[in-house]
DNA sequence: TTTTTAAAAATGTGATCACATTATGAATTA
DNA sequence: TAATTCATAATGTGATCACATTTTTAAAAA
């Protein structure tokens, strides 16, 4: 199994982070942007050179990012990114839908009026991001978008399960968007802007829900024998 | 500060299992059943001593229990497990609810007659355990009928946000289950076999929902108060 | 040539240590 | 007496190492 060092992308480093935290951001924001592939053994010791730290803070990291679903350690105690498959993708976007759905219930009671300008500007965002073809920068302002609708209830519980669900699809939305190209996105956010406006929960549920679900619906027999063969 | 070394109830421990997973899991058990106290610092080396090993497995199973929300890693680095409020409490209750009657509805085109004489069977074993007053026992029984009915679907994705969410309850399941007594639960586990039984949607869901909200339901605000200052 | 075996290499795990950070206790100051 | 400061102790973190386990490679056997 020849493999070279693991290049993941840069993300900044504050003076208060331990390297633990870092190598565990890090590896969070790969995952979600789909910078490794899955199935592909990592190796502490490889990680630890490609972050350039010694293998302690990875394993932590490994340990807490297994925890949330995003890595799998195997029998043999190999460290992977999970392969998926065509059934476990449609119960993941199904319990997604489900989870996010219940958030945004669960959130709306606190949602304030600037709270919706900031949505509002997080969307502006965005389609700045769709028209450069940024995709990294745009998956990671889409869950900005809807963390912070979602955690407008000071009580939320919810958001570690969705972080895990992202996570665990992250790996598989790179291939998504590719074959989508990315202007769904705009639209759904906006409905769902509209919805927060007039304080309307049935068509603020249909509009989240169709966010999600338009990513999949979609996607050709094509790109899903993408995502599954990645 | 004064601590004594903190008394962890004992689990088995197979040939195979690695330090690292014993830790791990004699920690799960002890949150799941509710042995240690919520706000109280953990030390690593306190851990460590308490399950006979040197810090490193602890730090790894304290970093796979943090991601799991069982356990809170406080700006000042010390670990605890998570205090209570009223309505952080409700929310998890409402979640829980809503993930398993999610859970049972993904499984129930899978469930077999066989797999509904095994949860038969746990809930007789549960009945035994309800004379004997053996509540640990109990707790766990609970988790393997409802995790074995859930995991009837292959795919299943949401067996780790049910854990995370007993998780989080463990600590306070304890008083709760004192102050109600333990009937209840024998009850609408027969309801939700019935339901199988004749493979009735609606009625399993509701019998889920009522499972869960019973619980709380009972709970006097004597018993709320205890949960929120343990 | 293929299969089996053994050795070497790679990789994960647990222990230990030094150092960085936080908490506690004692002494000093207001 | 209460607040502040400083020293000490406790605790978390990262590095390193030896050992256990798994994988790979090379040699031997069929």
């Amino acid at each position: 199994m020849p493999h070279s060092r693991l290049i993941l992308p840069e993300i900044s480093k504050s003076k208060k982070m331990t390297t633990q935290e870092y190598a565990y951001q890090r590896l969070r924001h790969s995952l979600m942007v789909g910078s490794i592939a899955p199935g592909i053994p990592l190796t502490i010791r490889g990680l630890a050179a490609s972050l350039e730290t010694s293998p302690t803070p990875v394993r932590e990291a490994i340990r807490r990012l297994s925890s949330k679903n995003a890595l799998t350690i195997l029998e043999n105690r190999r460290c992977v990114v999970p392969v998926m498959t065509k059934e476990r993708f449609a119960e993941l976007i199904k319990f997604r839908a489900a989870t996010e759905v219940f958030a945004a219930e669960r959130a709306l009671p606190f949602v304030s009026d600037k709270l919706i300008d900031t949505l509002e500007t997080i969307d502006f965002s965005m389609d700045k991001a769709v028209i450069a073809k940024d995709r990294e920068t745009l998956i990671i302002q889409n869950q900005d978008f809807h963390t912070s609708l979602y955690m407008a209830n000071p009580d939320q519980v919810i958001i570690p399960t969705i972080e895990s669900i992202w996570l665990q699809l992250g790996p598989f939305l790179k291939i998504a968007l590719q074959h989508i190209g990315v202007f769904y996105v705009v639209d759904r956010h906006k409905e769902i802007i509209i919805a927060l406006r007039s304080r309307n929960l049935s068509a603020l549920k249909q509009a989240i829900s169709n966010d999600i679900h338009d990513a999949v619906g979609q996607l050709d027999e094509e790109a899903l024998k993408k995502i599954l063969s990645s």
